[in-house]
DNA sequence: GCTGAAATGCATTCATA
DNA sequence: TATGAATGCATTTCAGC
């Protein structure tokens, strides 16, 4: 099992943060039964342990003009290293992939890629994803509506 | 089209803010060629307007002890208000269940849960997910790794 | 490792153009 | 709608326990 050296206090600290990283550390500190002091510091430790990675804005995908997420499940030809290595590459460089995971099961990959509409989707497909070196097929499933995007991890024990 | 109402130097601050929250409103202003009070006020607006949900911690998920990301699609037995509702509401209620997605296609959901290990996969399959009514079949795919989770949307016009 | 107080530095507000 | 100065507040640091 994973060790992570933190305590629940820790945990709770976290589930704050993950909320709202506008919080003072005054605030969290009285959430969590700490002065501002010491809650600052296990703050800092925890970004120096890179557990938090670090603080960003989540926006709206509709409002900010967005609103189609495409899964598209990817095989490649072979899958050697130099091969999976090449296609992270690239999915590194491309900003319309917002997530990657390396799967198991038949399809190497499941990408989520974010565009303003069906057209732009295309546009990506064929000038992009298909023309990738090793990319033996691609299916393409599409989103109707977010139901739920939590940025909390469910840290309730550890 | 959707339209925004954001000019280029909004975009630009969102794109830094969406990199990282904590950057003064200064060093954003003096990104977008702008000094901090102007800028400060732009941000103001996006937040009010709801482009910016939100400001938030991100974590490492294997440092903290939750390295497991099982995406799992799920088909109902009717696709009536109700029943798409009653799920919404499943969902919205479990943490495990870190994002949701109705979608085009056969399968109705594609969820990403995360867990602490398969045994906790198990556990959250068989006495939260397939206890639920209306769940017609559910079928998982293992993330073997995180090739890229970015926080950034590819704002790049609009 | 926590507390509480003092000091630093940033965000916000306001007067001005 | 931008600027720059002044105010107010959070974070950080430090002495003490």
């Amino acid at each position: 099992m994973a060790e992570t050296g933190m305590d629940q206090i820790d945990r709770r600290i976290l589930a704050a943060l993950q909320t709202d990283a506008r919080l003072t550390v005054e605030k969290i500190g009285a959430m969590v039964g700490l002065s501002a002091s010491p809650c600052a510091r296990r703050i800092r430790r925890l970004e120096a342990k890179g557990v938090i990675r670090g603080y960003v804005a989540v926006l709206d995908q509709v409002k900010a003009g967005l609103p189609v997420s495409v899964f598209a499940s990817v095989k490649l030809e072979r899958q050697r290293e130099e091969d999976l290595d090449r296609f992270a590459a690239a999915v590194a460089r491309w900003p319309e992939i917002v997530d990657c995971y390396l799967m198991t099961g038949p399809r190497d990959y499941l990408l989520r890629i974010v565009v303003r509409d069906l057209e732009a989707y295309e546009d990506f497909l064929k000038r992009r994803l298909t023309r990738l070196d090793g990319v033996a097929s691609i299916e393409s499933s599409f989103a109707l509506a977010q139901v739920k995007q939590s940025t909390c991890l469910p840290l309730s024990e550890g």
